[in-house]
DNA sequence: CTGTTAGCGCTTTCAG
DNA sequence: CTGAAAGCGCTAACAG
């Protein structure tokens, strides 16, 4: 039974009152009295009409109640990696709360002007792997979050990178030690590759670089050769790109004491394959994450990594997105967690 | 360098020609010569148009390019389900294809008329929460494709669970033998418990019903006792629910023999609990799981389950719900996975 | 408290 | 190819 769709003056004219009544009735509670809103209401039910048309309240009130999470590249990837989703729904609890909706955008389209008509707002989750989106996004007056990283002029939810990493390392490294790095998103290719003489990619805006800054404080500290033959460019932290470079890490001679690693994901792939191949860790060889995902904690022996919370960033974006104007940028804490692996 | 909004209007008062063959130069490039289309789309870029406002052409085209995801219930839990993730990237690889926006939807919402006016079209991924919802998605009169329940007049994409459930059954029941089920949302419960004789969910919808009608005929062909105390229904699969229907079950004395279990993720809680009780799999106890999700694949022993493939799932759901009116229903294959725990 | 009315920004027909 | 004009369905002044 698919009724034809009435519209907010039909209902007016069949009740037998004005339009603006009608939509006070929905809209602006204290414009009428109580009794005869009721009333309205009820009739409205009746007849079936479920409220004025969004199509038009957005056009009309410049407002849909929607926001726009746009992810780092593609939202496939997104949703299976289990610090994206987590910070996810950080983010949709906020919002559930706050009875907006959430639509999913591709930080790897051509261009964010197909939404940012009608989304009232943009949380940035990680640099848009199209940076044009990222330019695009700072010419709208609609307010923006960012999440780890940052954007000029909008406010942003970071924890300390830098320091995180450096704190982690200080831990990890031997004085004078051998050290190589697994590192995240440093440059602009599709495929696991030892950085060598690659442009980094715009450092500003990539915490990749700030855990780089952290790491290479901490090698000077400890006397560890820099080499940019020992730092790989991992793409993405799920599939087997992290495999790769555990492999070609683990098959160095003499091998590095140390492997610093810019996720989790990516150092849990690289204890698997130190196990397998019956390299003793911590003995022989140190490993260090960044993350702090449940999977880390439950790995034998148990990883030692920097937690922070994806839960907390996310909620905290979306709160910050709903504060409007005011917003202020937020650092968040972090922990160190001591695993068994260094 | 926030600028001030330019309409179509402003931009053909600029430009010195009509609205209409702005309009017609984003819109419908048959209607101009290629050479005058490439000068508007120029002096736009230069002048900073970026196109017609998306809110008006929503308004007025009545097609917004956002298409609903409807979950079972919270978002934030769905998108922390393996299975629901991976579903969730089958459908956005599809819709981005097909230049459509992803909006999440949370099942347990109180209506769905918010955003019913301007979206194109809903998938619905299990039965939702609230029942009022795919009661609101009937009457609408925009395409609805079910996925994991059926909603009268809409295409649905589904495997054959009676059969997945019976066919896993009769590989793990031992003839004569005692059995067990943990279910999945078999009654309007949110807490783990056994069903006794609460009434079941409505039967028509649930594929947990579908899959329990499955695990029955199997038992009454294998001559086992079928007895409400020994089912389970917990309400979802994560957290700590199908960790206490784990304990409940094999604190029973006599102990089952085999362990129905309607998702991998209940049957994982169930196999590390036994493990850790000292209990055989599958020598004292099988069990069996329902997903094929990749975790399943990597215990030991390796987890004997049905294996839906929930990508194929979302691209099909997405597919269907484009192509519109003339869908139909379908019914994905499913594989029976012989792990070693029966 | 109610009714009237001018748009929100666009698309599309229609006559030129 | 252009210009004029009628809405899409609604909201928010404003005047009563």
């Amino acid at each position: 039974m698919k009724k034809v769709k009435l519209t907010l003056k039909d209902v007016a004219e069949k009740l037998g009152v004005s339009t603006a009544t009608i939509s006070n009735a929905f809209n602006r509670p204290d414009q009428l009295s109580a009794a005869r809103r009721d009333d309205i209401l009820a009739a409205c039910k009746e007849i079936g009409y479920s409220g004025p048309n969004k199509a038009a309240q957005i056009l009309r009130k410049g407002q849909s109640n929607i926001v726009a999470l746009v992810l780092a590249d593609n939202i496939e990837y997104m949703v299976s990696d289990p610090v994206a989703s987590t910070f996810i729904r950080g983010v949709s609890s906020v919002l559930q709360d706050a009875q907006k909706h959430l639509l999913l955008y591709a930080g790897n389209a051509q261009t964010i002007t197909d939404v940012a008509d009608f989304v009232d707002g943009f949380i940035c989750y990680g640099a848009p792997q199209n940076p044009k989106l990222g330019e695009e996004l700072r010419q709208l007056s609609k307010p923006v979050v960012t999440v780890d990283f940052n954007l000029e002029g909008c406010p942003s939810v970071n924890i300390d990178n830098e320091n995180a990493a450096y704190q982690i390392a200080m831990e990890a490294l031997e004085e004078g030690g051998r050290a190589a790095i697994l590192g995240l998103k440093l440059i602009d290719s599709p495929v696991t590759c030892r950085v060598y003489d690659s442009p980094l990619l715009d450092s500003d805006s990539a915490i990749s670089h700030r855990r780089l800054d952290g790491y290479f404080r901490a090698m000077k500290r400890k006397n560890c050769d820099i080499n940019n033959e020992w730092i790989w460019h991992i793409p993405e932290s799920g599939g087997n790109f992290a495999r790769q470079a555990a492999n070609e890490v683990l098959s160095i001679s003499p091998r590095p004491q140390t492997v610093l690693c810019m996720s989790d994901m990516i150092a849990l792939e690289l204890l698997q394959c130190a196990l397998s191949k019956g390299i003793k860790v911590p003995q022989e060889l140190k490993i260090t994450g960044f993350d702090g995902i449940d999977e880390a904690r439950r790995t034998r022996p148990v990883l030692t990594t920097v937690c922070q919370s994806s839960i907390e960033k996310g909620e905290t974006a979306a709160k910050l997105l709903l504060e409007g104007e005011q917003a202020d940028s937020v650092v968040l804490d972090f922990e160190l967690l001591n695993g068994g692996t260094i």
